[in-house]
DNA sequence: TCAGCTTTGTGCGTCAGCGAACATAAAATA
DNA sequence: TATTTTATGTTCGCTGACGCACAAAGCTGA
């Protein structure tokens, strides 16, 4: 849902493309050529931006949002598969070709997106300039953190896999406050609610963190990634090494 | 490690690079201009083809072999992410931009495949022409693979993930018997070996499988298929999906 | 201010999977 | 054939996570 007029001035005071490290790090005659394009959208908490084999319709490069890629099972549950924030965009089967996936991608923090209409995205991508490069090692970038995502399920206690979600959030926020119930978490994390008060509760105990009724203040950011297990710095050093380099545009 | 020209003959009678699902969707000319290059290599058990970090000198096209992508922890357990036989290549990183992964890839079922080196791969890449399309066609299949063993990682038993495992394994052989212990499927799984042992006793106890020492039957596909959890089958259905509509070049 | 809802806390019993130790059996090798 | 090695079978205690039930505490709105 775009902005009426005067929001969208008001929100474009604070907003701006270049505040995604994609449309940041493209070259400027790709910014040139998109920018005009992009819609800024509000993206409040909950809001589904695609189901499960829907083909999409945009591609989102948030801004201060985070976005969740989840798979839902038959009987309902869910798991997290990898989280998106300013360092890269949603929607990444629309020029991989596929044009849907089957997860759901889901607002798991408000915040702003701009999002570009798919084809414009797949017209950019066709020309084969540096924007193709820069969507490629995204997307290496995506894989690594699945890859990643699925040995934690397989070998790390919820306490470590809550102390790394955290990590993944407060590296996506400019802030070290997170809105977010317990039971959100959960889901995400594919466990049980009381899992996470008690994960939670232990972290509290230990001052890393301060919480009440859907608040988390992050107050030990060290302690966390001390406490938290490989994967989360595993990912952070990959993700840094394949989007170091990007030509900036800075304006 | 290339064949001697002896041997090299009396393998390409029965191997031929079409036998590799991508290469024989590649266009006519992409054929043209790739096979000259392509090379027979054995794929003996155990073969490392990279290790985490490495920058890879080519890509594989598995023809009748299985390989796996493999993450490795500090502690030295491990966890398979996805795995690639003749429907697929090993080397995506190459192409995405990266060079590298965090994975390592090594060969879980023995056979050979067809490599070629980084450089020409990656020409031909930057042609832009049908080969793109394809390989990242593949791209967001193996991407989905990778997502569907994070969720089964989650939430499903290990009888579970043993039936899975097995079909994936079953799909990529032409024959219903796999060489391989209990041992090894543990360390792909990342469970204990007694935990496959027990799971493997109670499958052949329902008659779907038979197996000693380091080889396994599969008696009752069917039957496997409906004990796994649905993680099999949606992971299928999202390749065919993704690779069915590939231009064809049977010769 | 009271009722109703949401969020968090806690205490069960249960169970799958772990780690370790050890037993058996089949292949490989001498 | 005897010996060693490799693969599989089995047991036992432990623990992390589960499912369930219910309690407590903090917001919200009449």
């Amino acid at each position: 849902m775009p902005l009426q007029a005067s929001q969208q001035h008001c929100a474009t005071v604070k907003n701006q493309p270049t505040q995604n490290l994609l449309l940041n790090a493209a070259p400027a005659d790709v910014q040139q050529r998109l920018f005009p394009h992009l819609e800024l959208v509000e993206m409040p908490l909950g809001k589904v931006l695609y189901e499960s084999g829907d083909v999409m319709r945009y591609v989102y490069f948030p801004t201060n949002c985070i976005v969740s890629l989840l798979y839902v099972m038959e009987n309902g549950a869910s798991a997290e598969i990898s989280v998106v924030g300013y360092e890269g965009l949603v929607g990444v089967a629309l020029f991989m070709g596929g044009e849907s996936t089957t997860s759901r991608a889901i607002v798991q923090s408000a915040g702003f997106a701009y999002r570009l209409l798919g084809q414009r995205m797949k017209d950019e991508f066709n020309r084969h300039g540096e924007l193709l490069q820069l969507m490629l090692r995204y997307s290496q970038a995506l894989l690594t953190q699945m890859a990643q995502t699925a040995v934690c399920n397989r070998h790390h206690s919820i306490d470590q896999q809550l102390c790394r979600w955290l990590l993944l959030s407060l590296d996506r926020l400019k802030d070290n406050h997170l809105v977010m119930t317990q039971e959100l978490i959960a889901n995400m994390l594919g466990v049980r609610r009381e899992g996470v008060t008690e994960a939670a509760g232990r972290l509290q105990k230990q001052g890393v963190i301060d919480y009440s009724r859907g608040h988390i203040v992050v107050i030990n950011r060290p302690k966390l990634e001390q406490l938290s297990c490989e994967c989360y710095e595993v990912v952070k050093a990959e993700t840094d090494r394949l989007l170091q380099y990007l030509p900036s545009n800075n304006t």
